[in-house]
DNA sequence: GGTTGACCTGGAGCGCACTCCAGGTCGTAC
DNA sequence: GTACGACCTGGAGTGCGCTCCAGGTCAACC
């Protein structure tokens, strides 16, 4: 009834390799196996996995990542610690979004510029040749 | 008139020793030196250093940059291969800062679904004391 | 029963972007 | 004239997040 880890990494969009890597370094608590030693994702598992790429994109470095799998384990007394930490990572993104907009200002202007640039040298031969 | 490499690093807030490492893969051009062979950087220096840190902000590789800084050092001539390399990297940004939002959003709802366990959490006790 | 292919393990290797270090040279302040 | 601090060089080292590899097991299909 499980997923493979064939399937796993497909749906998670992470390799293979980075699936069990992520379960040695404890991101991932160990899936069950079957008969013949194979790993075998549950639905939850893969949750898991598409919360921990979520962070992963917010650019939460994986010892946080860890951080939070081992207060999770913990159970619900960790819950107001788990909540510190996506509050504080939300501060994060938000302050990022705004560098990115800030630089997409930046590339915007720079481009701009450019286009003046190749206006002005189609203008010059049309002067040229009027 | 110029700055030194002090300077420069707190101006661009890079560190010295990165600031000599962007000299040595090409991405600055190596700034004059004064008589005693220090590093004199002058403001156009600066203001390339400045645009080199927003690319970086925005997440550009070392590599894309120092072809940008070697395009830049061909002229105006390259001016429509720098210009693609700004208009595709304007379009990583602008889906970067997407994907951040769709983040923010998982973590919004997160952080509600913690808060509401912490209200539950006051609740019980309240009934239990009714 | 042999081949294939998906999976397993432990461990080494890699690319990126720095960061640090040893050992040396200058110029200024005492 | 010497102590100090800022700078210099070439090169080694670091931390992160994977990624790859050798050598092996196992189940299924021909």
């Amino acid at each position: 009834m499980g997923h493979s880890i064939a399937e796993a990494a497909r749906r998670s969009g992470l390799s293979i390799d980075t699936l069990r890597y992520y379960e040695r370094i404890k991101l991932l608590d160990p899936p069950e196996r079957d008969a013949a030693g194979r790993r075998n994702y549950s639905e939850e598992d893969l949750a898991w996995l598409a919360f921990l790429t979520r962070l992963r994109t917010t650019g939460m470095p994986i010892r946080r990542m860890r951080e939070y799998a081992s207060l999770r384990r913990r159970g619900t007394a960790s819950a107001g610690r788990r909540k510190a930490i996506l509050v504080e990572q939300r501060a994060v993104v938000a302050e990022r979004i705004e560098e990115l907009r800030a630089c997409m200002d930046v590339l915007d202007y720079k481009i701009g510029n450019y286009e003046r640039i190749e206006r002005d040298a189609s203008l010059v031969p049309r002067e040229a040749t009027a």
